[in-house]
RNA sequence: GCGGGCGUAGCUCAACGGUAGAGCACUCCCCUGUCACGGGAGAGGCCGUGGGGUCAGCACCCAUCGCCCGCGCCA
């Protein structure tokens, strides 16, 4: 016999049907046994009646995710028996037969709805197991609709995709640290941004995307940093200024979000969370007028300070949604000289430069702007941040034979993905989280030291 | 890196200067309509580790390790 889905259960009713899934309770009456079944479609109540020594002898066998294949027909539930607004709450399936195709040892944990409140780190001790919980299916099905739509929208703009290098020669970059390899006989090192690369890409093929792993050596044992990381990149030429970077920034946000809406409502209600709301048009401010806003605010002035702080971000935001009932805020113009080389300084002002943040929620969720495109400012800057030339020859080779205004912005998709679902901690929105203190397995004492 | 908090059963957590507890999970028994049922019995602990003070410590003090949260750095 031919299996069927669980989800497709509801048009076979009368029917004799094949499922195959894992067991997810049992609830055993004596007599009667109830078992609930699932597979990668849902959940299904099965029963086994009196009747049924046969079944009844197997059933009493069943633990929780023994993988099992049963035989049985599909009944309409009795009317009192009848659960409203869960799949298959008006079925169930009449268990005739069930052969166990591979056992389970007992849980570790609680897996039950109620109970699933682990420590994160009993949670990513057991990752194999507790993967298989509709909770965090749920937040990874979002993660998987986050990175397909970044790409839908990008190509429907007419972005092109590639494949940025993740081994990369010394970094021209500042700010963050970076992970030393060896290569061969020399020191590579592990890319911690494809930017250079987007740019060099974009200045042949006008705008460009990348989804990327990227790697921070940063120290950061904090709720939202990784160390290997998903980054959304885009990158695009012939804009008239950075309010092209953020409007792009906004329409691929918004898609996003709608992308969600679309595809995994069953997710949010199973997380029950609300997605952030975002306005036909974000509030933007600058960095000068946002930290003036706080001090008027919440009277403390960091009116002066080259970003805004952790505490900045929450304030900004809480401001913003009160105003205007957005969870979304652009901030642009920081001071020049504390961002990287190639930010486009605002010509009217520039000790302040035309880089972009976009906060959500009180997180920095992205940072763009517009670059500098003309050669000999390109030179001159990497000359005042110090930089060796020769270590980003390729880069300069790019501009030195002409590069269109251009600017463009990156996501963390993780972050993303925690700032939309409310997640306390961001390793909860990756399957296999890389920090400062695990590789799968925690990392432990000085074992096996580099 | 700095600051704060927490380490008790497989998991989530109580309690308490004087005999170590609950819920879930596990083993066994009962249960013909449950909704990750219900009832009963059992098993399971060097109270993170090492010192110290006390007649007596899981509890108080010190050290150490681990984890969580905040800050800094960053996306």
């Amino acid at each position: 016999m031919k299996r069927t889905y669980i989800k497709e259960l509801g048009t076979k009713v009368g029917e004799e049907v094949m499922i195959k899934g894992w067991v997810n309770i049992r609830r055993d009456q004596g007599k009667m046994i109830f078992l609930d079944f699932r597979d990668m479609t849902g959940i299904v109540q099965g029963v086994i009646l009196p009747n049924q020594t046969e079944a009844l002898e197997q059933g009493k066998k069943l633990r929780q995710e023994f993988v099992v294949e049963v035989n049985g027909k599909v009944n309409e539930r009795p009317e009192r028996n009848k659960k409203a607004g869960i799949l298959n709450g008006n079925i169930e399936l009449e268990i005739l037969k069930i052969t166990i195709l591979a056992e389970a040892a007992p849980l570790p944990f609680d897996m039950s709805a109620d109970g699933f409140n682990l420590d994160l780190i009993t949670e990513l001790d057991n990752r194999a197991l507790t993967l298989r919980h509709p909770r965090n299916q749920a937040v990874f099905k979002i993660l998987e609709t986050v990175i397909d739509s970044f790409r839908e929208i990008m190509k429907n703009e007419s972005f092109f995709e590639f494949q940025a290098p993740c081994i990369v020669p010394a970094t021209a970059e500042g700010g963050a640290e970076v992970f030393k390899i060896g290569y061969f006989n020399k020191a590579a090192y592990l890319t911690q941004s494809p930017q250079l690369y987007k740019q060099i890409v974009m200045s042949a093929f006008e705008r460009c995307f990348s989804v990327n792993k990227i790697f921070r050596a940063e120290p950061s044992a904090t709720t939202r940093h990784l160390t290997e990381i998903i980054s959304l990149d885009a990158e695009m030429a012939f804009i008239d200024s950075w309010t092209d970077i953020r409007d792009m920034e906004e329409k691929t946000i918004k898609y996003i979000l709608e992308q969600i809406k679309k595809n995994n409502a069953e997710h949010l209600k199973i997380l029950g969370v609300e997605l952030p709301v975002m306005l036909d048009k974000t509030p933007t401010m600058s960095l000068r007028e946002a930290q003036q806003k706080i001090f008027e605010a919440y009277k403390r002035d960091n009116r002066g300070d080259k970003d805004l702080s952790s505490q900045d971000e929450v304030e900004i935001c809480e401001i913003v949604k009160k105003e205007t009932g957005s969870d979304f805020v652009f901030v642009y113009g920081y001071p020049t000289k504390k961002k990287p080389f190639y930010v486009y300084p605002n010509p009217a002002e520039p000790e302040f430069n035309e880089g972009l943040d976009m906060i959500c929620r009180g997180r920095e969720l992205s940072s763009g702007g517009r670059r500098i495109n003309n050669f000999e400012q390109l030179e001159k800057h990497v000359k005042e941040w110090n930089l060796d030339p020769k270590t980003i020859t390729m880069f300069l080779q790019a501009f030195k034979y002409g590069v269109p205004p251009e600017g463009g912005f990156a996501f963390g998709a993780e972050r993303l993905v925690m700032q939309f679902l409310n997640l306390p901690n961001v390793r909860q929105a990756v399957i296999f989280p890389r920090d400062m203190n695990r590789i799968d397995e925690r990392l432990e004492g000085t074992e096996g030291e580099f």
